[in-house]
DNA sequence: ACATCGTGTTAAGAAAATATTAACAGACAT
DNA sequence: ATGTCTGTTAATATTTTCTTAACACGATGT
């Protein structure tokens, strides 16, 4: 269960945001303060910090600076919440070294679904800085695919494909499995379309890295 | 350590501004008139100057004025204070070289977070002048556009588009994120209107900037 | 050898997403 | 008031991506 401390000074915004969160499985803790927010970081050690930019004392910039200074937490995932999209708290918030925003006044929907695209990508990108040598590595943020220090942008498709299969290396993904998460459930193509990216991804990459196991599935292999 | 000259003739706002600056860590010296000020201004060279706007004998735009003539405090923060409701001075003031501005009543909170956010951008925007290259630069607080040394005023939306992308070079940001960002969470324009500002974008700038990700969003690339 | 099954390959066309242009309304300054 | 600048939209064009159909190929079992 992954953890999420969530900071705020208005004890109604972090009972919101918390009991979306809480209802899709996380675990949630809180604080009102910056400096305090450290302290449970620290000792907590979460997924992910949602800060707010507004705080008295130690606002949200300050305290995500304070964050990235303490080595352990520098790949704590960061998003903070602004009031409105327009100001400059914004853009520091990446100088300071946030992972994504959000806007006041928050969707539930909107916030469930920010928090588990970070979350994810943090899973993934995890995996992918381990295997540094010869073979392809992905960046999700940026959109890329790397291999052999050669960038390419990959179509959604395509990218999306490869980023399951490479997401457990080895691991054979059935058809079934490849369509409910790449095309998603209701859609349904023809079994063809598969074979048809995979050709491409064979193309661009190299046939060697992804595998047929006949009547089974793809799978990647470094 | 960062040093705040405060001016007011007011003992009593000297006295409440002064302490809640204190509490936060600051060095705080005041001056109850400009002239003294100005004096003081040179010898201690504070980081920024919290001038009221409305003095005996010489009032605070007339001060502003005279400091941006001493080379070395050209580049000294100032911040108005003012009265509620004087617009005028709020705009005399911006043309006198003020940074910021706050009006009376003041609100210790809120006076704070200017302050820190404002040493902040005083701090970061030394940082940005270093990586001059080929590419492009913002400069929020004078909200122009830098490319190859030529700058450019560019329209709110246009701006904050760029900021935006600007701010995480290389990542993507998707449409939603965009619309939540530059437009803010409640309003609601078409998807088109993104692409008619990044066609803008890219006219003023030069295509291949901004990079279109099928699928996902836009990106800013140097 | 032949039939069958699962997958590979190709190119064409459909579908989706974005680009572009022009028009309009409102803000703003003159 | 008048003209300029900005932001938005609608309509249309263009581009890229996705999907499909048709056929090829190889393995397997008879």
């Amino acid at each position: 269960m992954e953890k999420i401390l969530l900071v705020d000074d208005e004890q109604d915004i972090l009972e919101f945001i918390g009991y979306n969160l809480s209802k899709e499985g996380y675990e949630v803790i809180t604080s009102s303060n910056g400096k305090e927010a450290i302290k449970i970081a620290q000792k907590e050690n979460p997924d992910l910090i949602i800060l707010d930019v507004m705080m008295p004392e130690m606002d949200g910039i300050e305290a995500c600076l304070e964050l990235r200074k303490i080595e352990k937490l520098k790949d704590t995932l960061i998003i903070f919440l602004s009031a409105r999209g327009e100001d400059y708290s914004q853009v520091a918030g990446f100088d300071a070294g946030a992972d994504d925003y959000i806007s006041k006044p928050i969707k539930p929907r909107l916030l469930v679904s920010r928090v588990k695209a970070i979350l994810r990508r943090k899973g993934s990108s995890q995996e992918e800085a381990i295997d540094e040598e010869g073979a392809i590595r992905i960046d999700r943020e940026k959109y890329l695919v790397y291999k052999e220090g050669e960038e390419y942008s990959f179509p959604k498709k395509e990218f999306e494909l490869l980023a399951l299969l490479i997401s457990k290396p080895g691991k054979v993904f059935t058809r079934e499995v490849i369509l409910d998460s790449v095309w998603g459930g209701e859609v349904v193509v023809g079994d063809r379309t598969i074979d048809v990216h995979v050709r491409k991804l064979r193309e661009k990459l190299g046939d060697q890295y992804i595998k047929t196991i006949k009547g089974v599935g793809y799978k990647f292999e470094a």
